[in-house]
DNA sequence: AAAGGATGTAAGGATATCTGACAAGAGGGT
DNA sequence: ACCCTCTTGTCAGATATCCTTACATCCTTT
């Protein structure tokens, strides 16, 4: 009865996950262009997230005010993505 | 680690209702105007759905297809929340 | 035929998002 | 002190999305 959001549909507008990361459009976009996260875009170009972009942002986010820079959060997710590598699951 | 949406949020714009539902923003909208689902609007006044609300959409369009009209369906939540008030939960 | 219910469509205006560019503050190195 | 880079802010012009209102259309039912 209860239809849950898929943890990698992208159905949130950038406006909503500023309010839920509270961040700005403009980090979000710079970490975008910085290769940190990837989202996808709607027929009208527009920026969709996921949940899990949302989750990641947090990450980014609690990451740089420990200190780390973009190039570190870089680094940091992709040595995670190496061990995730090993058991990885398809959709 | 899992940070889930809580179904009460309002956070899908109408474009993204459409999809996942497959109704017409006029549907949504006549809907609405019925008094079957009452969206939050955001600070430019546009319509923002939580998880609960697509989940009312997806109800209402089996029961429509079933060949209920609107007073039936209004009917029918109506009776649904007389038992809900019984034994509800707070936010 | 007339009336009402449910949806499509269009117009005009308001709001949101996009990209690209430039500015500014913080911090490091010379 | 000066320069450089990183990160974020802000602005402008263009595109996309959404709003309300009104009228049209297609079915039913009477």
């Amino acid at each position: 009865m209860k239809s849950d959001i898929p943890r990698r549909q992208a159905c949130f507008p950038i406006r909503v996950v500023m309010e839920m990361t509270d961040l700005s459009a403009r980090q979000i976009r710079y970490y975008e262009e910085q290769g940190l996260i990837k989202p996808s875009r709607n027929e009208g170009n527009q920026r969709m997230f996921s949940v899990e972009d949302i989750e990641r942002f947090l990450e980014i986010k609690s990451l740089i005010q420990q200190g780390v820079n973009i190039a570190g959060v870089k680094a940091i997710f992709a040595s995670r993505q190496q061990k995730e590598g090993t058991n990885q699951k398809l959709d």
